[in-house]
RNA sequence: CGGGGCGUGGCGCAGUCCGGUAGCGCACCUGCUUUGGGAGCAGGGGGUCGCCGGUUCAAAUCCGGCCGCCCCGACCA
């Protein structure tokens, strides 16, 4: 491709509105424009990559036996009534009506369309195991879009389903997927990490995510670099233990005013691991309930959830007085209401002399002892964990990171084909639920990751894999016949090569050039002028470092042949060594 | 939805406090000179200052309302 007829709008200058580095760099370099909050245009570079990531999804996602569909992204409003998940994605989902009148969604996501496909086709075991998937358009009206292209309100998703006669047949297909996502995210150049993660929204037993690590990802995980332990802060434990101290009659103190951990600790001189945080909050259906965790660390909200078994939220200070008949800052489970549902962190069991709101105004506890004052109703992993924490694998300190989610597959189980009346007929001629799995990867943040975990000063390096081009042939001087004719010629014999080459022939000054290639980020830069002309070669970059070699102008499509192919085989040898975790 | 920032030629910004000629750099057009890391000189085109209303002889500037974009939080497969 020439790039005097291509429309790779670059910038000279930062653009004023973005913040992370892969938004930046995609604005700067020509790849994509916004149109509305969290609606981007992807221009054609950046398609070029995009397309190239799915190439590689899908044949992957073929290798283990899925079948490419297309489903519609308008959907009836009814189906999605049907399962519940009208009301449960609220105000994420974008809703219209027909001419009819008839309402209609936007598909944030498709279990309910496989599942009405599977109702109305899938008769007996002998139809599955299926693996269905598709590569579409989803939408979801998100409350705030963010950081260019990570978090958009309009975005590519390879989406697969398992239909599956029971559970372990589900975890084949699961494991299958595990193995398949591998694959792409290494083949594409990228490292991640497997966590273990919530099922939010989508219900089920069992869900994983694949994480990129960066600054600019909205997932908080802790990892284990000894073991290889991830998991996202929403699930992931550690060992840790409060001191238990010793047991001592249990007293109140006077705390004027003291109302946070840390007020108190140093007012009562006594460490935030002595003290216990008692949080009020309210569930779903507005009954309280009260958090126990160690002064030193937060409650952990989705943790707390699914202890509880119901969203919950902290109760407003009006509520918490209600309640407790005392005001926020100074409550605690000593003395607390009969009936009051009291669940403690784990790492707070044995807890002999605690620390903590006394239920009244000024006034904390001491020396409390937490079965002897405190009526528990149950422990539960509460806490988000810490950096320097012990895996719970295997026991050496973990990492904390922020990560760029890519990928979360989800055990559905019978939760969508029983809402849907999905069912097969077994051998015994029973009619059961089909089993599904359902697992996604968000396509444009395989670009975005690779961008923000390899971008330099001066712009990306891209993964040869997903490169939206291999080469960035630049031609020094315009006004030069014979550096012209030389580029004219390694242009004509890097494409019989087979390599794709976007070639400078633009009649601007070299800075400007090498700018845009920098910025560009083609894995190799092959630049011809009359330096390299008059000694009879071209002069290769390599992008990822910075080294320059010179190779004979003949030679020169076959090196840089030799240099791509070597990098992608790199990727697919390691996508062996990983595929099975 | 809460908090903060911003909105002025295509891009990046100044001007707003203290009302009175819309300005700078880059980009763009023409000519000449230049040509290995975003050239120089000369000439030129392009802006209802986000929108609506108010105050005023006069509003980019003051007042009121609204809209949009970005960031933090809440939220979020």
């Amino acid at each position: 491709m020439r790039l005097s007829t291509s429309f790779i709008p670059t910038l000279k200058e930062d653009p004023s509105d973005a913040e992370v580095v892969s938004h930046r760099v995609m604005l700067k370099g020509g790849m994509v424009r916004l149109l509305a909050a969290g609606l981007y245009s992807y221009l054609p570079f950046l398609w070029k990559s995009l397309l190239k990531a799915m190439q590689i999804i899908r044949e992957e996602m073929n290798a283990i036996g899925g079948q490419e569909f297309h489903f519609p992204a308008l959907n009836p409003i009814d189906l999605w009534d049907e399962t519940g998940r009208n009301e449960d994605f609220g105000d994420d989902v974008f809703r219209l009506k027909d001419r009819k009148g008839r309402g209609m969604l936007l598909a944030p996501t498709h279990e309910e369309v496989v599942g009405d496909i599977a109702r109305k086709e899938i008769r007996s075991y002998r139809n599955l195991p299926q693996i269905w998937y598709q590569i579409q358009t989803k939408f979801r009206d998100e409350p705030r879009p963010r950081s260019g292209i990570l978090r958009t309100r309009q975005f590519i998703m390879k989406d697969s389903y398992t239909l599956d006669v029971s559970q372990e047949a589900l975890d084949y297909g699961y494991d299958l997927h595990a193995k398949a996502y591998r694959r792409i995210f290494t083949r594409c150049g990228l490292r991640f990490f497997e966590a273990r993660a919530s099922s939010g929204l989508m219900g089920g037993t069992g869900s994983q995510e694949f994480l990129v690590e960066g600054a600019s990802g909205e997932d908080r995980a802790v990892v284990c670099d000894s073991c290889g332990y991830a998991g996202n802060v929403e699930v992931a434990g550690t060992v840790w233990q409060m001191a238990h101290g010793e047991e001592a009659p249990v007293e109140e103190v006077h705390t004027p005013g003291q109302r946070t951990i840390e007020h108190v600790s140093t007012f009562l001189d006594i460490p935030a691991e002595r003290l216990v945080k008692s949080l009020v909050y309210l569930d779903a259906e507005d009954e309280p309930v009260m958090f126990l965790v160690p002064g030193s660390h937060d409650l952990n909200e989705a943790k707390a959830s699914s202890a509880v078994g119901s969203a919950v939220r902290p109760a407003e200070a009006e509520e918490v007085l209600k309640v407790m008949s005392a005001p926020a800052g100074f409550v605690g489970p000593v003395g607390a209401p009969d009936g009051l549902r009291i669940i403690a962190d784990t790492s707070l069991e044995g807890l002999l002399d605690g620390a903590t709101g006394a239920n009244r105004e000024d006034y904390h506890v001491v020396h409390m002892s937490l079965a002897r004052d405190v009526k528990v109703h149950a422990f539960a992993d509460l806490r988000t964990v810490l950096e320097g924490e012990s895996c719970v694998v295997c026991g050496k300190p973990v990492r904390a990171i922020t990560a760029i989610e890519m990928g979360h597959i989800f055990k559905l189980g019978t939760k969508y084909s029983e809402a849907l009346g999905a069912t097969f007929q077994d051998e015994n001629e029973e009619e059961k639920p089909i089993v599904m799995g359902s697992y996604g990867i968000g396509v444009e943040r395989i670009a975005a990751a690779a961008i923000e975990t390899r971008a330099d000063d001066d712009g990306i390096t891209w993964p040869a894999s997903i490169a939206p081009y291999h080469v960035f042939l630049l031609a020094v001087n315009m006004g030069d016949d014979e550096v012209v004719k030389a580029a004219e010629t390694l242009y004509e014999e890097m494409v019989e090569a087979g390599l794709e080459v976007l070639y400078d022939d633009r009649d601007i000054r070299a800075g400007a050039k090498f700018n845009d290639a920098d910025l560009l980020g083609l894995p190799l830069r092959v630049t011809m002028g009359r330096r390299a002309l008059d000694k009879g070669v071209a002069e290769v970059l390599t992008r990822i470092d910075k080294v320059t070699t010179e190779v004979s102008i003949g030679e020169t499509a076959s090196f840089c042949r030799e240099k791509i192919d070597a990098e992608i085989a790199g990727y697919n040898q390691r996508a062996v060594e990983v595929q099975d975790g």
